[in-house]
DNA sequence: AAGTGGTCTAGACCACGTA
DNA sequence: ACGTGGTCTAGACCACTTG
């Protein structure tokens, strides 16, 4: 009987500071090490916390503000919370969301992964059909860009870019520092994109470059990312060696 | 210049009423209408909105309670707040976090398609593998379904299901009202699933049950489906022709 | 009955963007 | 200087779950 009060349910003794001085809010300084400690392995699924009053008292702070905390990591899907229960870490599938699939990554963070070809890189006027979906003028400029990225040595994707001229790397910095960071120095930064995924089969030249047999399974994404201010600012068409690269998501129902 | 004063920029006179009496909270009686006038079309991107402290005066409800249902707008994605500035009806590609994709449509409301054929229904023992991936024991009960679902008069998807057998719904049951209605029936909710969407070519056997020829480009999908307790309660395999499916979502940034 | 989260109030002060 | 949202407080009452 003593593994029946099992550890998961005695309220964790979270290490917690608040410091009043350090301009961060204080509902962060509450949440912050929290989420940390989720993501970390620290604090396992299942895990009761501390109820909101008692921390509450415990931290000095008031009762909404780390209502505040919890409710945000909630929101995150890092705790589940039930009226007459408690505070529990979630089950760890959900903490997925979180990292979201390695689509996302190549989203804000390439130029990190080891090697990105550029294949070409073509300055344009838009004709009627690119100007309808860059959301741009006939003729203004664009830029279209083909790049190859390989993974341990072998090529795993083409990746076709489309975006105002005004939103592009010039080809060296493309090289350099990749097409988001290139981006961001212009000031341009996507804060969402919405994306569609499908599957092809492999056309001779994509073969070639992917190092496949004509005919393999490829699977694609389109991608169309804008800035905060709903500016269109990259659309991406993309094809990944099905072999090698899958997308992984987590969905909530309601 | 008589256009320059936009009417989105004049705070739109929120069509909101309080009713103290009905058991409703006060902020989903604020934020519940607001939503649906924006998923409605009746409040367009781009609109302002009255600011939360004028919008707390005229209800008769206190600032935190506009803020709080403000603020569950903004992390369903509909507004956007900035300081000083105002809130904001957001950018209309963001909305489709709300509709999702049509894969999650099948997680919890399948039924509904207009047909959906039952290939085999088989009652097994657990062995290893299964009872790993299912997250129960060995040799427990469990039932794997196959079934084809149609669209348009075609084949659309091969879909396979493990899943515990006290979750599963009888054959009959099966045929008359959908797997997800028929494992409601028991109680059985899923709450979250977490699925990696790849591709494939089509094998001879999976060319013939969707009327494709063998090597054509299939979407496949495999999701695990959680209750809110943890418990795995659904194992999906499906397979989707890709000419007649793909998956959209959005992606945000941070 | 006791303990939990859910809701709500009426203030206060601050940080930011605009004019 | 002004108006906006961002943060925080110290209470209060209610609804749900468990012993």
């Amino acid at each position: 009987m003593s593994q029946d009060t099992s550890s998961l349910d005695q309220p964790f003794p979270l290490a917690v500071t608040i410091d009043r001085a350090s301009g961060t809010p204080l509902h962060l300084q509450v949440s912050e090490p929290i989420s940390r400690m989720i993501l970390g392995g620290e604090l396992v699924p299942g895990q009761l916390l501390e109820d909101e009053v008692t921390l509450a008292e415990r931290l000095q702070v008031s009762r909404p503000t780390v209502r505040r905390a919890f409710q945000d990591l909630v929101n995150d899907g890092l705790l589940s919370r039930r009226r007459g229960i408690g505070t529990r870490v979630t089950l760890p599938h959900i903490h997925r969301k979180i990292a979201l699939s390695s689509l996302y990554d190549d989203l804000l963070s390439d130029g990190i992964t080891p090697r990105t070809d550029v294949l070409s890189y073509e300055v344009r006027l838009a004709d009627a059909d690119i100007a309808e979906e860059l959301g741009c003028a006939r003729n203004d400029e664009i830029v279209v860009i083909e790049r190859l990225r390989w993974s341990d040595g072998h090529p795993l994707a083409t990746m076709k870019h489309t975006l105002p001229a005004d939103c592009a790397p010039t080809l060296t910095e493309l090289t350099q520092t990749g097409l988001y960071r290139g981006m961001a120095e212009r000031g341009v930064k996507p804060m969402s994109a919405i994306q569609t995924v499908g599957a092809k089969v492999a056309s001779e030249r994509e073969a070639d470059l992917l190092h496949l047999e004509t005919g393999s399974p490829l699977l694609t994404a389109e991608r169309t990312a804008f800035t905060e201010d709903g500016r269109i600012v990259d659309l991406g068409k993309h094809m990944y060696d099905a072999a090698r690269y899958q997308v992984t998501f987590t969905l909530l129902a309601e």
